[in-house]
RNA sequence: CGGCUCGUAGCUCAGCUGGUAGAGCACGGGACUCUUAAUCCUGGGGUCCAGGGUUCGAAUCCCUGCGAGCCGGCCA
């Protein structure tokens, strides 16, 4: 069954469901925090669709302690900020954001606008200082030992029986991570700041008494989750593996929303984690993709059809690799194609179809993503008239801005994720894969360099037509002839349309380099030959497709041998076909007459 | 050590409530071609991790083992 069919079908019957996501502003987030993001996006969007009535809300948990250094941040001035609820932090200088929890989180909702998500925001310094949860906050402390209880059967954790579900922030020093209450009176907490509550950071030591409420303290996160739920009536919540491990912090909030403030918890969505590369990629270590860094280089329908095909359970492994990337586009590029043209598709494909696709919602055609790669890579292209060329017909307007979201991933993998070999470079010198070459196909570049020099108008197309005609003189299939200009050019195997890469490249450079190697001609003749036996098994094969005039033969030794070099048309077009043996030429003339049957 | 998830063709994965396996890519062959992941036909390929159990019958349910990933103080 597709995912979210399954999600529907728990659900329970409700006027209004409201799905919740959050996120702790910490730092720069990583990739990893999109999934949850457009996972419940999609139900929102699925939910909506199928009529219910529903809300998609996303709070930044700005009250939470600041409990790391991002990356991003020098250290040196953090330091002493550590344990202060972020909401509280100050922004980077310069950045224009009043504290460090909004410098984060802003960016992080403008990814939202980028990927089309649509939820509503909230921030969690707001609901406590408003005192939206002081009724949660009594109810807390006065079930805290059903809490203590809950923690101790449903993960094992002891806690004293002075502990209280509840943290202050310092009156002195301002840090919510490092303190500790020790006394609720029903009207106010006893609490201490200590020293060593947590390793990341360090209380002063001060002991105060205080009202819990507006603002004055935060549940923590497992708590605060539960009460959550009940306060703003969340029907669904999905969270990451790490937090639905058994005796996790699912479980907890589980239990408390039930014992605690009599709520069924909110229909879950355990989804796993999106790796890239093979590794977790983590933010707080300070690299790794980030989610900024993802939403910029895929376009976003792209970005959502990864991460709503792939069914949640199932970890998402992302490699920046050309294969890996050009597969993805391909996979929804095809599933386009097939709902555009009317074929048919499953229902489910259907669905994460049009739940990926939100911003265009009429037919378009799209260039391949390696093709664009390549593209980008020669100068002097316009890759919109080269796309009308294929089309055969202008661009629209979505088809334009397709194609710039298309341009702009190419150039941000090529910048940061392409490997050098996968970059087309003209090499200074002759590659040492050139030593690769087959001596006909030594032949043929030489024979090109003559054909070229010799070209009156030198530009992409006749260079193009030159270089078939040489291939079918030589001979040569195509494919290992363009395989050599390559080679000697680029050092690949393939590259952009040669011609057009010859053209934009100094015409005696290009000569000179294609006379580099140069070829024994005694074993020219013979690979590029067939013997009489393969030339009869050919011409049983062809001799319906092919014109061949009397006068076209042609006989001559070198080496001890003979060869017979013939020109046969096919399509309209001359190619030569040459045939050697052990007899004089003479003899093989008459034979290779004998079987073509004419004299 | 305990828990969770997973282990299906070379690769990435589909296979809902059990009836002896599919797709895409890759590979082989053919057609076609002024090459551009070309395209279009076509073919080969799997002891469904291993062992046991339930069943007339299991990739599909149960148990065990092996292997992989993740979680397992506080914080989130």
């Amino acid at each position: 069954m597709f995912w979210l069919d399954e999600i529907l079908s728990k659900l329970p019957e409700k006027e209004q469901h409201i799905i919740n996501d959050a996120k702790s502003p910490s730092g720069p987030p990583h990739v990893g925090s999109l999934r949850g993001v457009l996972i419940h996006d999609a139900v929102y969007k699925y939910l909506k669709e199928k009529g219910y009535n529903v809300r998609y809300i996303f709070g930044s948990d700005d009250y939470d302690p600041m409990d790391e250094i991002a990356g991003t941040l020098p250290r040196e001035i953090y330091e002493q900020y550590l344990g202060k609820p972020l909401a509280h932090v100050p922004a980077p200088e310069g950045s224009g954001f009043e504290d460090l929890a909004m410098y984060f989180i802003s960016d992080f909702f403008k990814i939202f606008d980028q990927l089309g998500v649509e939820a509503e925001k909230y921030y969690m310094r707001d609901y406590y200082k408003n005192g939206f949860f002081n009724e949660a906050i009594e109810t807390v402390l006065d079930n805290a030992d059903v809490i203590r209880e809950i923690y101790l059967k449903v993960s094992g954790a002891k806690r004293p029986d002075n502990w209280y579900p509840i943290q202050v922030v310092c009156e002195k020093c301002g840090k919510i991570g490092t303190t500790e209450v020790i006394d609720w009176d029903g009207k106010e907490v006893t609490y201490v700041c200590k020293e060593d509550k947590v390793t990341w950071a360090k209380g002063c030591g001060h002991v105060g008494k205080i009202s819990p409420f507006n603002g004055n303290a935060k549940m923590p996160y497992k708590v605060e989750w539960a009460a959550k739920w009940k306060y703003f009536g969340v029907t669904i919540e999905g969270a990451g593996k790490d937090h639905n491990t058994k005796g996790g912090s699912r479980d907890i909030a589980n239990a408390i929303s039930r014992q605690v403030f009599g709520y069924e918890p909110p229909v879950n969505i355990p989804y796993e984690f999106f790796l890239v590369g093979g590794a977790k990629m983590s933010s707080s270590k300070g690299r790794g993709a980030t989610a900024r860094a993802m939403a910029d280089f895929l376009p976003p329908e792209i970005l959502r059809y990864l991460m709503l095909y792939t069914h949640p359970k199932r970890k998402v492994n992302f490699e920046p690799s050309e294969k890996y990337i050009t597969k993805l586009f391909n996979a929804f590029d095809k599933l386009h194609e097939r709902i555009i043209n009317g074929e048919p598709v499953e229902d489910w494909e259907r669905s994460v179809y049009k739940l990926s696709q939100i911003f265009y919602h009429e037919p378009y055609r799209v260039l391949d993503f390696s093709l664009i790669t390549t593209m980008i890579q020669l100068p002097y292209i316009d890759i919109y008239k080269e796309a009308e060329k294929r089309f055969g017909s202008p661009l629209t307007e979505t088809e334009r801005k397709v194609l710039e979201s298309r341009i702009k991933a190419a150039r941000y993998w090529l910048e940061n994720f392409a490997p050098e070999e996968d970059k087309y470079q003209l090499q200074q010198t002759l590659p040492e894969k050139a030593r690769e070459l087959t001596q006909v196909q030594i032949a043929f570049l030489n024979k090109l360099a003559d054909k070229l020099e010799a070209l009156d108008d030198y530009n992409e197309d006749t260079i193009q037509s030159t270089i078939f005609e040489v291939a079918r003189f030589t001979p040569i299939d195509g494919k290992t002839a363009f395989q050599a200009i390559y080679t000697v050019f680029l050092g690949k195997n393939n590259g952009p349309k040669a011609g057009r890469l010859l053209a934009y490249i100094d015409k005696d450079f290009v000569l000179k380099r294609l006379r580099e190697l140069s070829f024994d001609e005694k074993e020219f003749l013979e690979q590029s030959s067939l013997d009489l036996e393969q030339f009869e098994q050919w011409w049983q094969k062809n001799k319906d497709k092919v014109q061949i005039q009397s006068d076209s033969l042609k006989a001559y030794d070198k080496f001890d041998k003979g060869f017979v070099e013939l020109i046969y048309i096919k399509k309209d077009k001359p190619h030569l076909l040459r045939i050697t043996g052990s007899d004089n030429s003479q003899e093989l003339l008459q034979k290779v007459k004998q079987i073509i049957n004419i004299d």
